[in-house]
RNA sequence: GGAAGCGUGGCAGAGCGGCCGAAUGCAUCCGCCUUGAAAGCGGAAGACCCGCGAGGGUCCGGGGGUUCAAAUCCCUCCGCUUCCGCCA
């Protein structure tokens, strides 16, 4: 939820806002109305509950017929009151619906516009020259006895797989990776649970443009989530932190589920586009003017990844209507996959500023006491589709692949996977 | 799955339907004392909303109800604990 001062104060900040995203500015008024419809109310029945209380002091003091007509007196104002607060609740109600429909605010600097409105940032390392045709990872995998989708299929239906063999090995090994380095920076290691209740996955705003996108087990009112974001943003709501040593960074490795609803026909082939994967991820609680600072750390800390992996990649700004709700601005790195001779996104970083803990109720405690919302940002470190990328631009003529010399300590010391037939 | 109990401020823990935003202890902060500290003594200190302000209001797990008045009574949901059963 953005904030609300922002908003009379500034209007147009989020007029602009929404413009930038392609959504419709004229809610900024619906909002700005219901905030004042709830404003009044509230202090409509305020008053009214001040005169109610001090009657009712009277009646506890008074005696005989004074007491009788004070009763009288207070049952009547009883019924205003009740009629006031009902007032109010439903001008709650109606704030709280209009607050939901306005995405965050966009950051300075991101691009206005559509998915295809990105700016590339900048290129690093060269896609590599092939003396043979490439074959893609699904090929490969199949042939070192790492991927098995056929399988996948058979056992849970289309997009579901089995990592076998040395394709498992090699995914333990990326996220182990990922997850050492993360510890090494100061980050705490979390396992998280991979369902969380309404309020946890409706506080991360995944429920609102996206909610088709997620797994919902009606017989227990509990989400599947589709990044461990979803309870690590959990994890502190209704807290006041201590942020004063800095940001807190933990980095949750969980299973991740996607309805992909929305794509059918889209990378039906291999494992790019998958119901569940593994990822490890980092997710920072930081003072609102330092998130900025924060989001370009979380991105260096994903570049650092990929240049472990010895993957060509490239960072796009991504434009304002391709944000998540909660987002204010995101970075992509996308890794260049021979095969489909594209980038493909393999890491996402966003910076939800104060979005995401308005609604989950995160603050911290000021230097001079007082209480703030406060920022939160999340960002990819590893996830299974990294091995698209391995496999693919790491392969040799005969179909085997080298692994990246960072990566061979979580193989056993492997410098290369052969194929099995 | 069955049975019982519990949910109060950072923590622990009282609380007769009105005098309770709430005793008390610990922790915290500020003084005094001390060369410094501890102990001791004195004091301060919750969150949220409305309001320029004075000030007012809300919050005792969530929601609803009874009542002039609810932390206190009733219903319901959620969570936790214990016991039994079942399955690991």
């Amino acid at each position: 939820m953005i904030d609300l001062r922002t908003l009379r104060e500034n209007p147009d900040l989020v007029r602009a806002s929404q413009r930038a995203r392609g959504e419709d500015p004229s809610l900024v008024d619906s909002l700005l109305s219901a905030d004042e419809r709830r404003r009044s109310s509230v202090s409509r029945a305020d008053s009214m509950r001040a005169e109610q209380k001090r009657l009712g002091k009277l009646v506890g003091a008074a005696s005989g017929d004074e007491r009788t007509a004070l009763l009288a007196k207070a049952k009547e104002l009883a019924a205003e009151v009740k009629t006031a607060e009902s007032d109010q609740h439903a001008a709650d109600a109606e704030l709280v619906e209009a607050h939901r429909r306005i995405p965050n605010l966009v950051e300075d600097g991101a691009p206005h516009g559509g998915e295809d409105d990105y700016v590339v940032l900048k290129h690093v390392g060269k896609p590599r020259e092939f003396d043979f045709t490439p074959r893609d990872h699904l090929e490969l995998g199949e042939g070192l006895g790492a991927i098995d989708m056929e399988r996948g299929a058979k056992v849970s239906g289309s997009r579901f797989y089995f990592l076998t063999g040395v394709g498992a090995q090699l995914q333990i090994a990326l996220l182990s990776m990922a997850a050492q380095q993360a510890a090494a920076a100061g980050f705490t290691l979390m396992i998280t649970p991979s369902l969380v209740r309404p309020e946890i996955m409706e506080g991360t705003g995944f429920l609102g443009a996206h909610d088709s996108e997620v797994y919902r087990l009606r017989d227990d009112d509990l989400y599947l989530v589709g990044t461990s974001e979803v309870p690590l943003a959990g994890y502190h709501s209704d807290e006041i932190l201590d942020l004063s040593a800095g940001p807190r960074r933990y980095a949750g490795w969980s299973t991740c589920y996607r309805r992909e609803a929305g794509s059918y026909g889209k990378d039906t082939r291999g494992i790019i586009r998958v119901h569940q994967f593994d990822k490890v991820e980092m997710f920072s609680y930081c003072p609102p003017e330092q998130a900025h600072d924060e989001h370009l750390r979380l991105l260096a800390w994903e570049e650092e990844m990929l240049s472990k992996v010895e993957l060509p990649y490239r960072v796009i700004d991504t434009a304002a209507g391709d944000l998540g709700s909660s987002a204010a601005r995101k970075y992509d790195c996308e890794a260049w996959l021979p095969s489909q001779q594209s980038y493909r996104e393999v890491t996402s970083t966003s910076n939800c500023t104060t979005f995401q803990a308005r609604r989950l109720n995160v603050r911290l405690r000021t230097e001079d006491g007082r209480t703030q919302v406060a920022a939160t940002l999340n960002g990819t470190l590893a996830t299974m589709r990294w091995i698209v990328a391995i496999l693919e631009n790491h392969q040799e003529a005969d179909g085997s692949v080298r692994i990246p010399d960072a990566l061979r300590p979580f193989l056993g010391g492997k410098d290369r996977l052969v194929p099995v037939t």
